[in-house]
DNA sequence: AAATAAAACGGAGAGTGTCTCCGTAAAAAT
DNA sequence: ATTTTTACGGAGACACTCTCCGTTTTATTT
């Protein structure tokens, strides 16, 4: 037997399926990060050159689009978090990381409002990228406490969900130290009793 | 002389008007509490029995609807505030505005996105409303420093952004118990330095 | 109580965005 | 080369936004 383990046969993928899902995130991100998540999707697929048929069946919601669109940036911040857990101090590197989060989430106005469905909704969206962050988060949080340094009864989504807050406000002049003001008060109150 | 003060004469509003107005406002509240802020708003109009052109001739653009429909919520809001303050020691007072807002806001999740522009974002919109509801917690935080039991250098508008954060992500099964977990921790994190 | 003027109405319709359907074209398998 | 499977793409049905302007209603004047 030839085939792989995988059931049914089934046949190569195409080639050009391929070339045009790669081209519409390549697209759809610039666009997203230029004017918000509200654009034309069928004014992406134009200028991705495929028709709004294409894209639809790639990516059947804009949420869709969305996550893949963001799903890398979604890694690096999981993989930020295992450098600061092996580099830095339990409560720095959760200082480091959600201020990275901040940062890379306000960079980008985009996802705010779709994170919303991520951390609170029922809706599905989300699941792999959302596991991920939360995964980050609870790691960090986890080793934060056993260093003693974070109260044992704080749960790593309502920093989360504080941290998505943050970002959507995140566009005044000096959101910058807002945020970081912010973090500072969120790790404050996360100490244990004195 | 027998016309009042303010300059030109200007005849009595019309009465459809004004009726008009209430029913539009009426109709909107409902429609936004029920289905989020994204609703037709031609829909409105029919269901408020008059034109679209009526409708926008009223309230120009989807926000200014969105602002006079919450102009009482957010009064409540200001209320609350006296009240609390008059009849709270001042943290207490502090976390009971916090967490009514939380409440109010989630209840209808609506005002959330309208909300971030008016913390962060360089829209006019919201003038008056956002000066009632900065204001209040302003207040509020002041009492709060001078009674020593808050950093003095907290800067009130973040607490708020943090609140607009966690009613944005208000929809989970236990809201209301990460609101309030998220209150505690903001208040605890805006001790002054032990 | 008309007549007049001002203000508001309302809905048709132009512009734009969403999403589907299906005949056509391209790629893989044979 | 032929067949079969998969994907393409854009026309078009539907929905929403917002404006324009002829008509109607209301307030004022006589």
């Amino acid at each position: 037997m030839k085939k792989k383990s995988t059931r049914p046969p089934s046949r190569k993928p195409r080639a050009d399926a391929l070339r045009n899902r790669e081209r519409i995130l390549e697209i759809a991100k610039e666009a997203f990060t230029r004017s918000g998540a509200n654009i034309s999707l069928d004014d992406v697929a134009k200028q991705a050159g495929v028709g709004a048929g294409t894209l639809y069946r790639h990516f059947p919601t804009r949420d869709a689009l969305l996550e893949a669109v963001y799903r890398t940036e979604v890694a690096k911040l999981a993989e930020a978090e295992r450098k600061f857990a092996e580099t830095m101090p339990p409560v720095e590197a959760l200082r480091a990381w959600m201020l990275l989060f901040v940062d890379y989430i306000a960079a980008k106005q985009i996802i705010a409002p779709a994170l919303n469905t991520l951390v609170g909704g029922p809706s599905k969206l989300f699941e792999s990228s959302g596991a991920q962050i939360k995964g980050a988060i609870h790691a960090l949080v986890s080793r934060a406490i056993k260093s003693g340094e974070i109260r044992p009864d704080l749960d790593p989504l309502d920093l989360l969900r504080a941290l998505v807050g943050v970002s959507n406000v995140a566009s005044g002049p000096d959101w910058a130290q807002s945020a970081r003001r912010l973090v500072q008060i969120l790790i404050l109150g996360s100490r244990p009793a004195s």
